[in-house]
DNA sequence: AATGAATGAGGGTTCATTCAT
DNA sequence: TATGAATGAACCCTCATTCAT
């Protein structure tokens, strides 16, 4: 995005078919997953040819790994600035939390099929991204560590503290359906207490949204 | 198992020579994932001849499904006679979790591959999984009504707790690792407090095992 | 060839499916050239499909470097009896240029082949046509060593003999046409004395079949 | 070159880009063989576009048959003048020899490489190429003949003489390497004796160059 | 004069699956 | 019971060539 400025029409049109491509790739490989796409089936949809695709990636494994970068990129940026903000440790991990179940429940098909494929990555792409997680999962250290030093968190295993909450946000996407009983707000409100609950002392606890009145009237 | 009472020695053998077949799938299926075993290295493996197999087996969707059943299995008849022990919900749920992360730990490489790989089934294979998913969840809800009528549990949304408790159990495989800093002890001294934490009054509180302390001396 | 008598007689019809399959490519390879050979051409021709092929060779490739083994082959077993033999190091020199023009115009469409396409090889097996190519150029050094030191050939310089004498033959089928003017008996009696003479003390030469008058009438 | 002053600048131009075209060709075909080279490769070599170099050419096949036409071209230049020099046929063939292997050790890649792809060549081409190749062969032929009419040369079969001439100057680029032991003077030497030294009659025969010394020091 | 874009005709290779014996 | 043999449907990717601009 940054630089895109110094294109000239060409380049940005060409970026524009990439990025086509790439929409489609994504739109498919969420249907069918990575390895039952063909390059031809996107091409078709596209009403390309196979020749034509190929002059804009170099192999379908590229659209993958951009599929991985794009999720990675997408949470990245809506959560790094809550870190340099004026919030409380507190406030910052819970608008992590809600940060992440945002960005994972609008996102998910793309980002349920790009954790399903992790391993389709060759070594050298999977490792790009696995840094991209280390970065993210950086933060949530930061917040951690910034709490327990402010006293508000207690001095419990951060490493595990971090993998904790993750993990149970990330397994989101293998039980959430739109049509399901709960909505995004819900499922925000609820893991960002119960799945910080534990890190608090007494009198911090608030149960108001581990209620189970909370279920969506369908 | 039960049945086989009622084979003949030819069947028993056919049933013997259909489970080498599955270890060597899972061994295999393990160390290269689903998509990139054929047939042909699990007949070499074995000594066998690609048509040899498939006297045995219908498709090598089928191993995987057989995957699917034996990681469900193990699960289940590890924690379905917690339910009906004489512990109290409290006890019964940390029973829950540590068992659950004993088998996941002890067959982490089975149940990841098998996790990586649901998409893979038929979407009839697909839908028998879910419902032994489904089993095994209705244990933690079970414990969970049990624990908040018995007035152990907060009434809070028993649904949300169960997935947020399952979630974070079940994102191990994505972080652990054997030479890692935590041993599986550890990791479940720790979950079974953690995530547990939350649904209990202020009084059952207690953080031994969230200690940060626990880092095992590498 | 050695241990096909341990060979059952299924391996023997597969070995001999290969060998047809090997003939079948010769001979269109000879035609148009290796890479513009489709190996679906080869299945088509013999009746086969492109996937059977590869049920008895691994690669295209292969193809060709069984060629070229086959060509080096034919070339060693006519002359490596000649070494051993109890001819004097001329009538051996002789030899083993006659043997060479033989096979040369025999197989010369094999051979040109092979020759045309020694880069298309991967360079394992490059370097494995070599060192064949260099076993069959040491009999001609051998030879040459033992009529120098039987006082029967001039002592000159032997490596670049032996390169004058093979360039010279190897390069006859560049011109040669079986509906030429020459054949292959009229080719053998000139170059071997021709590609010999210098090496021969003055008493020995004797220029019967350089005679212009050898010109095969047509 | 000749027709070159009826150019204006703008075909002068456009001349010297499908030299610099060729030139890259070249240079690349040598490096990587006809077939292995891509119009591609070509282009960003000399940072144009695959598109462009289709304005200056109409064919990647014609590129090869340029090279073939310069490289037939160079031999020829520097040999037609010694036949109408006035040296004696002896002098005449022997430096026909020497020259040939001159170019042959300078431009040996571009030579072997145009060899190497005879074949790639349109049949059209290659007949243009063969007739270039007759002509050359001819050279030879005269030589020959005058030696032979002025008594200098045995009356042997010429045209096989000439055959057997070329094929082992033809052959060196199979054997030589700059870092081999033999350099171009040597080579030269030896040859132009021992390639012709059947035709001589007794009393001209001088062994010189022919001494097994005169290897390079390394 | 130069090129970005598009194409299309393969080409080699893989592999689950079938089946006669 | 076991297997050798055969198949065929794909699939990814390449690249010379064309053409509108």
């Amino acid at each position: 995005m940054i630089g895109m400025v110094l294109m000239n029409f060409r380049e940005e049109r060409a970026e524009k078919r990439k990025q086509d491509i790439l929409k489609t790739a994504i739109k498919i490989f969420k249907e069918k997953g990575y390895n039952d796409t063909t390059i031809e089936e996107i091409a078709n949809e596209m009403r390309y040819t196979k020749g034509s695709i190929y002059y804009y990636i170099p192999t379908k494994e590229y659209l993958l790994f951009e599929c991985h970068e794009i999720a990675m990129n997408m949470i990245l940026e809506k959560t790094r600035p809550i870190i340099n903000s004026e919030l409380s440790p507190l406030e910052k991990l819970q608008e992590l939390v809600r940060k992440h179940i945002d960005v994972l429940i609008d996102e998910m098909s793309l980002l349920t099929m790009a954790l399903q494929h992790e391993f389709d990555l060759e070594p050298e792409h999977r490792q790009q991204i696995i840094e991209m997680r280390n970065e993210y999962e950086d933060l949530y250290a930061q917040v951690l560590e910034e709490g327990v030093a402010a006293g508000i968190f207690k001095d419990i295993n951060l490493s595990l503290t971090k993998l904790a909450i993750l993990g149970a946000l990330n397994w989101i996407p293998h039980w959430y359906s739109k049509s399901g009983p709960f909505d995004k707000r819900q499922i925000a409100d609820f893991f960002s207490e119960y799945q910080i609950a534990p890190l608090l002392k007494d009198s911090q606890i608030n149960n108001a949204s581990l209620s189970p009145k909370g279920e969506k009237k369908r």
